[in-house]
Formats: structure tokens, C-alpha cells, sequence
RNA sequence: UGCCUGAUAGUAUAAUGGUAGUACGACGGUUUUUGGUACCGUUUGUCUAGGUUCGAAUCCUGGUCGGGCAACCA
């Protein structure tokens, strides 16, 4: 039954490695997020890669937050990108912080230094960068870099100790300053920063780079595959180097192309810009690709884990088309959400031989997808009902399988109806349509013999309740916003909110649960948002349903 | 013009020297009390030029095009 489904590269190399009996067939990854901003669909795909790679060759994954720069990353953060990783359905094997580890960073480069292989340098910012040189001509050295030992450890211990202000020196790793790969000119291992951190408190001012924290980290933990992604390459030889030369376990580093998705931006800092500026409401804003902001707008962790599953892994750069990911919701949502009805621009009909003062019950089953219908409950059902505005054309053209005088639907779950005429206001809008109904044609016992084409869903007037409904569209205008001229906002889709402040909703939806997906027939699916309450509620649409009608 | 990477339908992803396949999309059809779902079908592809080979998407050489690298960010 287990269909044999071809392996990505990164399984190929841990087969392999098994093969070869490296670290006795163990395999332990680890997810390593900077808490300075909240998770979104490209961290998923890289949750879902080190997890699943863990889980499917039996090893273990950690949680490990890579909280090396104090004056950007919070607790706020942390908590989020935890509670963001449980609901994805994931669980770490250790909730680790590189932060704990600074000790023995600092002994790590106290090693370094008495091998040789550090020193201080004392050189302004500007001038580390000038002599560095550029990718087509060498770097140069400067007096700093044949400091002895002794001076070099007697330095680095007084920047320890914070005799010195933020950015006076730095420790810099000996290797090869016109070395053609730009990270291997001598790179910074640690800087001063007097600043507040939020695990060590005050503790540290100097904070080790990302390459001096990351591989050793790594090592400490005896990650054996340590996954990042592509803009990672260029550190590789310089995580080896480090990992060499200290004699610490040999972590490898193996590198993906991250996610990109038309439509949307996926760096932090734009997502930030987005949420400082007030451009969206907050990072779980339903129309963010953050993890969050999927979830409030109804996304399950199980469509995003199917998209992770779909787009697979490789080192091409890539481009997911936005529909990929809607047809992973709607394949779940499909399954397992409740039908229910819901006008969102209303238009009276009403069915003129139906008695004034009559109503009755109709039966209709909470999803036809799911054995035994899942269920069902009752809709009320009378004389003047609320459908939706475009079920109706003063001008039909011909496929055309709804309401125009003399056109027959069906009403779900209730009986067939023949429009006879309309009514309008003096700006020309449509008002009113009236119907008659053929009482042999009720839902389960049709025994009128007349066959629709279609069928609209409605609401009774009497009985209807209202919410909020929110519409989201792509937040973008064009596909790659970061890839155009001038700022990446001035290509935001000014129509990717639309608020209808009253929707007629059918009763039952009364009972909606908060994290559920509901499919309002014909419309799409919907979720109660955060922000909504039992006596005002909120729901946000998912998802459209696909729509093959095109109108001409 | 230094170093590192990559190139298979519109978008992704397989084929590991032996029939270029799958999914999403698009298009068309069947079924349907959701113009949904399901099912069926159609469409379009190995960047280029040479070479090795009985045989190349795959190996070799040269080109072309794309991405990345010079933060006291990660």
C-alpha cells in the first residue's frame, strides 16, 4: 500500500550516511529560528523538512532558538514560534537556546586564541570593511592581526569583562584574508554589545556572530545533519573551519532552496515593515503567509503540512504558485467542514403561493463528502427568503443556470421555484424577486418531475442571523513585489480586504466553533475569527471555492 | 569579471546511462440538489553547441541565462 515515493537529496544523504554507518545510523536535526519576528510558510517548509526528516529515520529533532543578537529578539517571539511549531503538529525534542551555551563559546574561543587562530582587532567597522577587499581583489592586514597571545587573550578577557564600549574591538578568526570565498577574510567571532539580553540578562556584552555560534552549537548538541537553507552556502567552509580547528563534534551543514510564493513577501524584515507600518493589523493579519496569520484565516495544520509535502525539496530556486496552497486547504477542508448557508449579498425573493404566516422544516446533512453525510440539521424554511444578488440576471445569457423571469432553480435542500418578476428602486437596482414554488418538488420527495440545472442556497428572512464577513484577497498585486521597481508596498493589492458588515448567516451557525472550518455552500469556506463574539460574530473566508463558471 | 550555486511543461518535482513520468494550473467532458467534490480526457518540457556511448535529461568540454557572497544581522 505504501506507494514507493522517490527520495529528495537530503534523504538521499542521510541513506547514505547510514549506509555508511556514520554516527551508528543516528540522526538528529534541530530547527534553529532567531526569535526577532513570528514564523511564516517558509519557516513550515523547514519545519516540516527537519521534523519529518527526524521523524521518518527514527531520529529526534530540537528546538534550538539562535538568540545570539540581543537588541533584536524577544520573549514575545519565543512563545509564539513554540505555540506555532505545536500546532503544526510537531514536538521537539529539546527546547534549547544557543544563549546557554555562551560559556562554552567563549572557552571556545579562548582555544582559538591560544592555538593562534583569533584575534583582537581594534579597528573600526568602516575599516574592517575596507580591508577586507572585494570578491575580485584580495583583502589586506592590519597591525592588529600579529598581536600575541598573550595580549590577544589579555584583550579579549577585558571585552569580556566590558572595559570597552560597544564597538571599540572584535574578535576576528585568523585565516586567510584573500581567501576567494569573502566569509574566510578573517571573519568576526564576537562584538561588544552592551545590551540587555532576554535569557542572560545583563550577564554578557559580547555576543558571539552567527558563525561562531550556530556550527558550535550544532557540535554541542551532536546535530547530525544540520539543514539550512541556500544563502547559507558561503558559511559552510568557514563551519567546517571552526569545527576543525576546535575538535568538536563534525555537525554537517546541508543546504535547500527556501519557499517562495507569488503573491506575498517572506522576509522578516518586509513582514515587519508590513506590521509597524500598519499596513495589515498584526502578524496573525489573516492575509500575512505567517503561520498565525494562516491560522486565524482557517488554514489546518494538516493542509500546510501537505503543501510542505507537495512543493518538495531541492536546491533550485523556486517560485509555488499561490493556487498550490489553496488547493491544499480546500482538498482538507473538503473533508471535514460543515456545510451551512450563508448570504453575503442579500436579495429578497419571495415565493408568492407560499402562506404568509407558514413555515417548515427542511433536512439537509452537514457535509455529503462524509459517510453518512456526517449528520445534518434542520433549516427553517417560508415565504420570503434572502439569496444572493448574483443568482439573479434581469438579462441572462444563455448558460445561465440560475434565477431571470421564467428560469427555474432549485433551492437547496427545499423546493424548485420559477421567477415571475422582479421589482426595482428608482436608481435601478433590483429590490425584490418574486417567485413561485411547486409544492410536489420538496427536497427528498420531488415527485414534480421537473429537472433544474441549478441549485442556490438561501436564507429565511425570518429566521436568519447576521455576522461580519471578511473577504481576503492576495495581498499583493503582482507576483513578485520584492522583484519590482521602487518599494515593495507600492504593489500591495488595495482590495485584499473586503468587509461585509451583514451577511445574512442560516441560525445553526449559532453553534460555530472557534478553529473550525465551515463551508458557506457555493461561497467558500470560513472560519470565526478571533475578534468575534456570540453576539457579534466575525467569521473570516479561508478560501473560495474553485469556480469553473465563467461569466462571459 | 574572483568564489559559490543552479538550469526538466505555466509552476513545482521524478526519472541515479535504457519508454521523459507525477502533482497543481489551464482547457474539455461525465456525474451531481454546491457552476463544489469525484471520475475521465487534452495540452505544453530536458537552456545551448559539441563530444563520449549501441543508447545521454543524466557523463565530459565550451557557451548562455538565473541566484548568492564584500552586516560588529541570522
Amino acid at each position: 500500500m505504501s506507494e514507493e515515493r522517490s527520495l529528495n537529496f537530503l534523504e538521499e544523504i542521510v541513506e547514505e550516511d547510514m549506509r555508511q554507518g556514520k554516527h551508528a545510523g543516528r540522526v538528529l536535526t534541530r530547527f534553529p529560528p532567531e526569535p526577532n519576528g513570528y514564523l511564516h510558510i517558509g519557516h513550515a517548509k523547514s519545519i516540516c523538512l527537519n521534523f519529518g526528516l527526524a521523524q521518518k529515520y527514527n531520529g529526534q529533532t530540537n528546538l534550538r532558538f539562535d538568540d545570539t543578537n540581543p537588541t533584536k529578539e524577544e520573549t514575545e517571539y519565543v512563545d509564539s514560534i513554540k505555540a506555532d511549531i505545536q500546532w503544526l503538529g510537531f514536538e521537539w525534542a529539546n527546547e534549547l537556546y544557543a544563549s546557554d551555551y555562551f560559556d562554552i563559546i567563549y572557552a571556545f574561543a579562548l582555544t582559538l586564541i591560544r592555538k593562534g587562530l583569533a584575534y583582537v582587532d581594534d579597528s573600526s567597522p568602516e575599516e574592517i570593511a575596507a580591508q577586507k577587499g572585494t570578491p575580485t581583489e584580495p583583502g589586506i592586514g592590519n597591525q592588529y592581526r600579529n598581536r600575541s597571545i598573550e595580549e590577544n587573550l589579555r584583550l579579549f578577557e577585558q571585552m569580556k569583562a566590558g572595559k570597552y564600549p560597544d564597538g571599540a574591538k572584535v574578535l576576528r578568526a585568523k585565516i586567510d584574508l584573500a581567501s576567494p570565498v569573502m566569509h574566510m577574510r578573517d571573519p568576526i567571532m564576537y562584538r561588544i554589545k552592551h545590551a540587555h539580553h532576554h535569557r542572560t540578562g545583563d550577564k554578557w556584552c559580547i555576543y558571539p556572530m552567527y558563525d561562531f555560534a550556530h556550527g558550535q552549537s550544532d557540535a554541542i548538541e551532536e546535530i547530525t545533519h544540520s539543514v539550512c537553507t541556500l544563502e547559507f552556502v558561503p558559511h559552510r567552509p568557514l563551519y567546517d573551519w571552526f569545527i576543525e580547528q576546535l575538535e568538536i563534534f563534525p555537525s554537517k551543514q546541508y543546504e535547500f532552496a527556501r519557499l517562495n510564493m507569488n503573491y506575498t513577501v517572506m522576509s522578516k524584515r518586509k513582514l515587519l515593515q508590513l506590521v509597524e507600518q500598519g499596513y495589515v493589523e498584526d502578524w496573525d493579519d489573516p492575509r500575512m503567509p505567517t503561520i498565525s496569520g494562516l491560522r486565524r484565516r482557517g488554514y489546518t495544520p494538516n493542509s500546510i503540512r501537505e503543501f510542505c509535502e507537495r512543493i518538495g525539496v531541492a536546491r533550485r530556486e523556486n517560485m509555488i504558485d499561490l493556487s498550490l496552497l489553496e488547493f491544499c486547504i480546500r482538498e482538507d477542508l473538503n473533508k471535514t467542514a460543515w456545510r451551512r448557508m450563508a448570504v453575503l449579498d442579500p436579495i429578497k425573493m419571495i415565493i408568492r403561493n407560499y402562506p404568509e404566516d407558514q413555515f417548515e422544516e427542511t433536512y439537509s446533512e452537514n457535509n455529503p463528502e462524509a459517510e453518512g453525510g456526517d449528520g445534518g440539521r434542520n433549516i427553517p424554511f417560508g415565504r420570503e427568503l434572502w439569496i444572493e444578488r448574483d443568482d439573479f440576471m434581469e438579462d441572462p445569457p444563455k448558460k445561465f443556470f440560475r434565477l431571470g423571469v421564467g428560469l427555474m432553480v432549485r433551492l437547496k435542500s427545499a423546493y424548485i421555484v420559477k421567477c415571475e418578476h422582479f421589482e426595482k428602486d428608482v436608481d435601478g437596482n433590483v429590490t425584490e424577486i418574486h417567485c413561485t414554488y411547486f409544492p410536489e418538488s420538496r427536497s427528498g420527495n420531488d415527485t414534480s418531475g421537473i429537472s433544474v440545472k441549478g441549485t442556490i442556497h438561501w436564507v429565511s428572512v425570518a429566521h436568519a442571523k447576521t455576522a461580519e464577513v471578511r473577504l481576503y484577497d492576495r495581498l499583493f498585486q503582482v507576483e513578485d513585489p520584492s522583484n519590482e521597481h521602487g518599494d515593495f508596498k507600492e504593489y500591495l493589492n488595495p482590495n485584499s480586504l473586503h468587509i461585509i458588515p451583514k451577511a445574512y448567516i442560516e441560525a445553526d451557525l449559532d453553534h460555530a466553533e472557534m478553529g473550525k472550518g465551515y463551508q458557506f455552500m457555493r461561497k467558500g469556506y470560513f472560519t470565526l475569527d478571533k475578534h468575534s463574539t456570540p453576539d457579534s460574530l466575525v467569521f473570516n473566508r479561508t478560501v473560495t471555492l474553485k469556480d469553473s463558471w465563467v461569466k462571459k
